[in-house]
DNA sequence: GCTGCTTTTTGATAAATGTCAAAAGTTTAA
DNA sequence: TTAAACTTTTGACATTTATCAAAAAGCAGC
């Protein structure tokens, strides 16, 4: 939980009455490795904080898995298009490796914006965060050649390849697992 | 402004005090066809409300100019980058069509969060919607042919075809122009 | 240290898309 | 109305990436 106020005082600061709030309703929770969070068809009604741990979103596609996201410490994780709308997820949150998260439902969210402006102000700044960092990837994935989006997966977020299987990687990337093999083989 | 007004109900309802605090602050501005509201390396300090008119994000590429994003009528327009982060924009921001908009600055929209709190819950709804629409653009980009993002495109954004040069359309799908030109020959 | 299972690499070939150059079509403005 | 400027299409060819199949490497459990 500590984790959690402290991640969080990195977006924006919070009275201690604010703290308090969400420290008594996020709610921790522990999976290990292989399971899910969410599989498709569900509608994801909660926001998580990842403490520890990893994970993929990732979706069927003709019958092959597209891994089109990860979590790592200290994300916000959701399935974010249903958490929104209320929608059934199209995609499946799945652990790569054992996990401890922090868990708060949409509806005490709301809640909790009612009562403390500041916790809406986070979320906020948080949604700036997430969409600037959702813009860059956008940029990448159409204007860039696959070894340039694998030189900028080495460069900002080497944890990735530390962690995650290639074949999870290839489709984050857009380009086939033989392709990225042989973009590595080059290195 | 009353266009602005009437559009922001779809988000979420304001009352009057803060639909008047917006009335009072937000700025119109008018624009011909081909002038800039933002060149590179600036630093976009204001949130803009198309009104009427038509606009495109570019940025250079090894000399070629890349259109990434359009904006049309009922748009929120930023350089987001840019105004989230401080930083100068890497994009320029021009007019297709003459347009009239809303201007407001980062800062008095920072006051107004403070004064309103329907109005930061406006705005945290905003990027909410803008998040869910960066992410299916994203999922477009990377994981579908050339022709999908095309036949997508008609579908359901069919206004850019009809008001944008095919050069523009063709960055905005991440292909060349003579593919997208050859894909439009088989319709 | 083996055995079987999964992941990664390599090879051959096909498909999609890009590039450069030129032709055809369209718009603009004197 | 017509020439100039811009936009779109077409052709030939190059490059990038995907696909399918098989080999090699890595790894978990015994």
């Amino acid at each position: 939980m500590q984790n959690l106020l402290t991640h969080i005082k990195n977006y924006s600061p919070l009275s201690s009455e604010a703290q308090h709030a969400l420290q008594d309703y996020f709610e921790k929770k522990t999976f290990s490795k292989n399971e899910y969070l969410l599989t498709q068809g569900q509608v994801c009604r909660n926001l998580y904080f990842l403490e520890k741990g990893a994970l993929r979103g990732f979706y069927d596609l003709d019958g092959k898995e597209i891994t089109h996201w990860f979590g790592f410490e200290n994300d916000f994780v959701t399935s974010f298009h249903s958490f929104i709308t209320g929608e059934a997820a199209v995609e499946n949150i799945q652990f790569i490796e054992g996990s401890i998260l922090w868990m708060i439902s949409k509806e005490t969210l709301n809640n909790l914006f009612n009562q403390h402006h500041e916790i809406e102000r986070l979320v906020r700044i948080v949604y700036e965060k997430y969409y600037i960092r959702l813009e860059e990837r956008f940029v990448n994935a159409q204007f860039k050649a696959a070894s340039e989006r694998y030189e900028n997966l080495l460069l900002h977020t080497p944890h990735i390849i530390e962690r995650v299987p290639l074949g999870y990687i290839a489709s984050y990337l857009g380009i086939s697992q033989e392709t990225l093999s042989r973009i590595r083989s080059k290195f």
